[in-house]
DNA sequence: TAGCGTTTGTCGAATGTTTGTCCTACCCTT
DNA sequence: AAGGGTAGGACAAACATTCGACAAACGCTA
């Protein structure tokens, strides 16, 4: 809940045009403290931010907030954006966490990813932005133009708010078992994490093992949680073989149960496989509608 | 328990403003001595931290007084008495986190974790009872009584809450910069995330870059960051080779940087180190009366 | 094109609230 | 005696509020 004055820092809109727009279109309707003082939530500051978008793409200020107060009433589903302006700002909130990377700045690097996941749903952020930031880091750091250091960094600094993340996502009492992870010898936590959330915020029993976890420990632990399906990753090159391994063992020795691969080379891992989409927040569905039908 | 003084020093959040945010919006609420004097618990610690947080988000202080009061009420359902006697459970916790291993129940786990953390300092809590219990695992594991999955599952649940221990504390805004991490080729990340997180809570600059860092990303973050210490953690007996090359590349380049190892084997670590002991506390102490005087 | 009304962002004045800091007088521990 | 603690009041600066006004920009009509 934002002053007067941060909302108009975070959208840029001044302080008496806030209060303008409040009074003669009823942008924004901050609710109030006892004292009067209005307290803006992330819904008004999204719709300052789409009435402001609407203005600068030359609509006039009174239509342009007849079409936010309409579109207000709208439910969000799960996966769409936010809300247009949302998706104008992804550039400059992408460049924000690539600079703080760069800086190593964790306090500038943890003030942009509150930002995001304030904003809109796990998912979305996950799919529109976290995604696609580590992918561009990747790339940056394979161009040379990047420590291999800040890489670390921002990664460690991502997985502690997934961590965080994964936390607050219930753990269903009962229900099918999913275990996620990754194979032996792979290390990219990032999207399995991610998935294991995701999964969990729609209402699976998402159980998460971690990198690196040999075959046999996974042949032990599906057996021992009588789990109904296992998702792994498979991301740089070398993941696809132990990926494929480990499909192959788990596949032969429990047949019937179900292996999902995700990840950006998981169309490379063959066999009686289920293979996820890019989107996290689809991809935890597609798993929720084969285990819950 | 903290005095007042020690409260603020550990927040970063001036005396006077403790005693304000107690006296107006019930933030802190320590217990009392016989004489009057606050002592302030870890949870206490904690919900300063969170108000500072939600604050330097833009938050209007009363505002982020009440989510923090709400969430408190939420999240935190455990509450052992103050005054038990907690060396007398602590085997009691042991098993219970080994039984919550052997049966990957997260949620007992998580309680464990949860009911541990909240009831004694971190450093305490990770001296005296994270690391026997994490050696206990292993070598259950060693003994063949224990799957690696589920010492995987136990490592990544007690690297989540370290994760969040670690974005409790606060980065100083100026000082000595300390780099921890691990060696390339090294993964055993808990001790040394725990002495970053015991080091930000001493007040050091502390960066954490995670594990599998190469020997040249570790030269060029020490001198993107005029790192004053580098801190590097040796479990494993393959780990000593790699933390050796990387101190003597480090020692030669950079022969004013201070370089600790800590970890089981650290004293096979040879040359110009400085070797930290099995404590988190006391050594987190040892290299800030180095750094600091 | 000139004239007129409307829209819209900005500003000022008078007034109230919030919040970090400070002060005073007294108490506790060493 | 010195250093640190307590309670509670006080204070200034920053931040809010409402209401009214006003100029620039714009659209419409004569």
């Amino acid at each position: 809940m934002y002053t007067i004055k941060r909302a108009a820092e975070l959208t840029g809109v001044s302080v008496a045009t806030l209060r303008a727009w409040e009074r003669r279109y009823g942008i924004g309707t901050p609710s109030r403290t006892d004292s009067g003082y209005r307290l803006y939530d992330e819904q008004a500051i999204s719709d300052i931010n789409a009435m402001q978008h609407l203005i600068n793409q030359g609509w006039a200020p009174r239509q342009a907030a007849e079409a936010v107060v309409a579109k207000r009433g709208q439910v969000r589903t799960l996966h769409a954006p936010p809300d247009a302006d949302l998706e104008q700002e992804l550039p400059e909130l992408r460049t924000r966490v690539l600079n703080a990377a760069k800086n190593m700045d964790e306090i500038a690097l943890g003030q942009a990813l509150d930002q995001m996941f304030s904003r809109a749903s796990f998912e979305y952020v996950v799919d529109n932005w976290l995604t696609p930031v580590m992918a561009e880091i990747g790339e940056e750091w394979m161009a040379g133009k990047f420590e291999i250091a800040a890489e670390h960094f921002v990664s460690h600094a991502v997985m502690r708010r997934l961590g965080a993340a994964f936390e607050d996502a219930p753990l269903p009492p009962r229900g099918p078992m999913v275990l996620v992870g990754l194979a032996a010898n792979s290390y990219h936590e990032i999207g399995a994490l991610s998935f294991a959330t995701a999964a969990r915020r729609l209402g699976l029993g998402a159980l998460y093992l971690g990198a690196n976890v040999p075959n046999e420990a996974w042949v032990k632990a599906v057996a021992a949680h009588s789990a109904s399906a296992v998702v792994l990753s498979a991301v740089l090159p070398e993941d696809v073989a132990h990926a494929q391994e480990l499909t192959d063992t788990l596949s032969h020795q429990q047949p019937q149960l179900l292996v999902a691969v995700g990840g950006r080379l998981n169309k490379e891992v063959t066999g009686p496989v289920l293979h996820l989409v890019e989107s996290v927040g689809q991809s935890a569905a597609m798993l929720a509608k084969r285990l819950l039908g």
